[in-house]
DNA sequence: TTGTAAGCGTTATCAC
DNA sequence: GTGATAACGCTTACAA
């Protein structure tokens, strides 16, 4: 008898969409349209088909399906870090709206080099990925190409350049900067100072800085930046940024810092030299890091719509796949950063 | 002429093997052991391959090339979430250390619901993933089974049971348990409390909690747990339990909180309610979030090896997929927590 | 609603 | 070192 496994060359013996449409008693093509469109299968079959593949414990090969549909359905994803707390909502928001309707996250971290996103970029191609989703507009010209050529949904997240190609899903990092300005000179403040962020690729930061800097000139006074050394760790560029700006005088009687990392520094910091905030020194962030409302003051921030983001762009690229029903796919998804008003400011 | 594209009935039109191949003149399977294996191709080859490769852009097509081996270049993770402090720098760490060698990320959420667990790895099956990476010990029997079936490297994070079959990746939850208490009560702390977790599904921050309570039993002390509300925010939570524990008398002089998050809900319930710390009541934590440091007074708390996980699991599997040298592919893998000794203590 | 046949683009196998 | 050929397991196209 033949009975036995043949073990074939290849594979790994596993149950394959033929065993379960012989054991059915159906054509292979009946199984799989049972999987992808149960409505086309008359019903009488589909609990014939269910109670094989229950009974085989069978799992559709993917890959295989991704092979011969030239779509996978697979979704990747690149963003600077992943163990920063302010893309980590992003990623949980998109990854939970894909996963709930079949796909799967393949992720990736750029660090902010856009070397690192390109290689990232090509070897998720190579996965044929149903769709694609960047992080701020800022990518190498490679990548441009290959986005170019992909012919897939590309979307570009935590950033809003109406004139891009890509779909858009964020705010106007320029905007927060004006706003974060026009904020504290509202509250009285006028000497205003911006500390930039300590990694040199995060380029979103200082898009933040030149609307910040914009905004202050319209008021009629003058920027005044600060830059800590490059990758210095952020809690750490943020202390040398208040020790570099209480020391000068007249010191500055507010200031923005490029993230909450940096502003916690500069928080901590200014209290050990016993600085009053926000009597002597208002401080404000970017980010609404969890730890912000724990902080000795509380600290006021920008908070941008990570979580909303993330299920934005899911959204967004199951209807530019069919998956959700759409008329017609928005491609301009402007999302809203909210003021935090805290003890800090 | 035929120069024209025929644009197939399927395919993307994308540039393929053969392609390239024909261009080089040489056959398809050469290209592919160009990729694969570049020594065992004569030099002159390898030069013209290089040049077609990158004259016509091509970009090998992993899936396909999954399909054909059997075993893709990708490899699954579950963890319960994305979002959280704890988890973020594993991920990290595994995903940089696997992508250095040309392996992706596969990554799944499961928010401690082993339901939602044997969902993902379910999914990722179908992947043929070159092996899987689970958090903790806690799965389905569904789970069980697959991993016991797939055939391919499973490494259990988070967690150390020498006695189950995967791979072992972590630390013990109950050590870890027992450190606070004893590092607590040779501080001279007595009346030790303990804060479970409100997230249900969070077994491992029991068996904290049991060895916690195995401990001070040693030191003929009487265990002490308070539960917060099942599902409560932890910060939030952690405000309950030290309002809770406040009232209590005697109260507790020192209160170990199953993660920072809810030592830091604690922490700020404590001074609110003008409590000295550590004077009036210790506070001790567990993850090392990067808040921890930030907080006033800061919190003393136990570190878990979260990069370290994550490296050490993507170089385990890349060493039994032969990828990276070894003589033996080390099952067990015991890390060290740290006890971060801080203001709170 | 169901089935047949022909790929999808790569790698394993075996032969040279 | 190189190549011809046959898989890998599924879905598209077309027919019934």
């Amino acid at each position: 008898m033949s009975q036995e496994k043949p073990r074939k060359r290849r594979g790994a013996g596993r149950v394959t969409l033929n065993a379960v449409a012989r054991q059915a008693g159906v054509s292979a093509i009946t199984v799989s349209r049972y999987f992808n469109q149960p409505e086309s299968v008359s019903p009488e079959r589909r609990e014939r088909i269910a109670a094989v593949v229950a009974e085989l414990g069978y799992v559709p090969n993917l890959v295989a399906g991704g092979l011969a549909s030239s779509r996978g359905k697979i979704v990747g994803m690149v963003i600077p870090n992943i163990s920063g707390p302010i893309f980590a909502n992003t990623i949980q928001g998109f990854s939970d709206t894909l996963s709930r309707h079949g796909y799967q996250l393949l992720l990736a971290s750029s660090y902010f080099s856009t070397e690192q996103e390109e290689n990232a970029v090509r070897a998720f191609l190579g996965w044929s990925p149903a769709a694609l989703v960047l992080t701020s507009h800022f990518h190498s010209s490679g990548t441009e190409k290959m986005i170019a050529e992909a012919d897939i949904p590309v979307i570009e997240t935590w950033d809003y350049q109406p004139d891009r190609e890509p779909m858009q899903i964020g705010f106007s990092h320029y905007e927060v900067g004006a706003t974060a300005a026009r904020y504290l000179h509202d509250k009285g403040y006028r000497r205003i100072a911006f500390v930039q962020n300590s990694a040199p690729g995060d380029l979103s930061a200082l898009e933040r800085r030149d609307g910040y800097a914009a905004t202050v000139r319209e008021f009629g006074l003058e920027p005044w930046v600060f830059a800590p050394d490059a990758d210095r760790a952020p809690f750490e560029a943020g202390k040398q940024a208040m020790e570099a700006l209480m020391n000068a005088s007249p010191r500055p009687e507010a200031i923005i810092f490029a993230n909450d990392n940096l502003a916690a520094g500069g928080l901590l910091a200014g209290q050990r030299a016993g600085l009053k905030i926000p009597e002597d020194c208002a401080v404000l962030g970017f980010g609404d890091y969890p730890f912000a409302e724990m902080l000795l003051p509380s600290l006021s921030t920008i908070k941008p719509p990570a979580l909303e983001i993330g299920v934005l762009a899911a959204t967004r690229v199951l209807e530019s796949l069919g998956v959700l029903p759409s008329d017609e796919v928005q491609r301009l998804n402007l999302l809203q950063c909210q003021v935090i008003e805290r003890e800090s400011t």
